[in-house]
DNA sequence: GAGTGGTCTAGACCACTCC
DNA sequence: GAGTGGTCTAGACCACTCC
């Protein structure tokens, strides 16, 4: 645990890449209690003013929390970051030795055309891998979800193991594209044959229709992934505190 | 704009309530300036760390943004706080001119019944309202609502206007009963024979079956919603900054 | 009474934007 | 060069918790 003075990033900023990584390897765990402002302005060689600094960004992120009089302990809650996240399933697929599986059911590349554009509703585009995997949990079908990711950010994709959990991680991991933000939409319709099929449930069931887009700093997209989810086997749950609260753009 | 310094409440957290309700108002809109942290200082004889932390809040709450070297701006994107308020409704339903309507269907005072108690999955409750209500877009039903309140907070509460827009609004307003936290969970059903009837679709048309519960800082509940939304005439848009982020806990 | 976080002050120097 | 926000310091006094 040492601050770096000849470092150009700021010392609260420093202090909270350790504090973060610190609770990351468990050194720090939910509900305890991490070093006070105090301590941590001596261990470091710090004013208090910047510990406290650093404490209250973990804190508006939702990392840590406060208690006057007692100390600041590392909150119990996760943070996700959006609703496909969000999702959890019913009781009866869930087991204690729950087995979650990926199967990739194909992983080509097409060429854009008018249909797959309109489709995507995006204005332009350039060569595109298209993924179609399908989620099991417990060997029964929960999502069947189709990605669309230019070539271009990643000429080399299909050669990847894309029964991974998440595509999104090996975007970043492997081929190092951050994303700024990102889009969700969720909509609820009726299995058509080929849904009812691949997932396992009666033509006209209700499912989740979601609907992810992925963009750079520069608003490029980085990934369309839509998904059927069946409404008998998932659902989403939110939790709000006054504080928090999500960004929302009206659909127009 | 003043600042009262006999005041229990701190400096910054009086001079974040003028700013907001200056926002509110319209002095400031969205996108334009607010004073510097000078100026604010200059102007309620404050220290500038201490208008800074007020400004340093609303950043963090999304209402206002910073730019080094430029200034301080009101945030275009509005903050919304559930996913009951993130839905948003198809094109054809949508007209420059659209209209809502809230129609009360019932509204009763029900007694706890072992029944209702596990419909609601509470443990524990006192005698209850319920409320049922329709919201209309264009006259085209857009939900089915049903309240369950406790009577506890508001003994008068069928006195009122209960088409009003928001429930919620009125516990807060007129029975000043603020909410620390509230739940929503969003499933996907088929439409009933009474639920099709009032929202005018098929029967099995895919539905959002969305149950939210608030609840007092003593963990007591305020309220419990449940909701019928068409999948034909509603979707949900979420859009996720990378600093944004909901809090989630897993169904248990 | 000792330790904690909460609020507040009055300074300092910096990078960035705009002119 | 003037104005902006970004970072940092070294203090002060307070309310709260725990003993």
């Amino acid at each position: 645990m040492e601050i770096d003075r000849k470092s150009k990033l700021p010392l609260y900023y420093q202090l909270k890449e350790i504090l973060k990584e610190e609770i990351d390897v468990g050194k720090y765990k939910p509900g305890q209690k991490v070093p006070s402002e105090n301590e941590l302005s001596a261990m470091l060689g710090i004013s208090r003013n910047t510990s406290k600094q650093a404490i209250a960004d973990l804190v508006s992120e939702g990392v840590l929390y406060r208690v006057q009089g007692k100390g600041t302990f590392v909150a119990e809650r996760k943070k996700f970051t959006g609703v496909m996240e969000a999702f959890s399933f019913s009781e009866e697929l869930k087991k204690d030795d729950s087995i979650f599986a990926t199967k990739v059911l194909f992983a080509e590349e097409i060429f854009e055309t008018k249909e797959i554009l309109e489709y995507l509703k995006l204005k332009e585009s350039a060569e595109l891998f298209r993924i179609q995997r399908i989620r099991l949990l417990n060997e029964r079908p929960v999502a069947l979800q189709t990605s669309y990711i230019p070539k271009f950010f990643c000429p080399d994709l299909l050669d990847n193991d894309l029964s991974a959990n998440s595509l999104f991680d090996l975007l970043k991991e492997k081929y190092n594209i951050g994303f700024s933000y990102f889009t969700e939409n969720l909509a609820c319709v009726k299995a058509d044959k080929y849904e009812s099929e691949l997932l396992q449930v009666k033509k006209g069931s209700p499912l989740f229709f979601i609907t992810r887009k992925t963009f750079t700093k520069n608003d490029e997209i980085i990934e369309v992934a839509r998904s059927f989810m069946p409404g008998d086997r998932c659902e989403f749950y939110f939790k709000h505190s006054q504080k928090t609260s999500i960004e929302l753009n009206h659909i127009k």
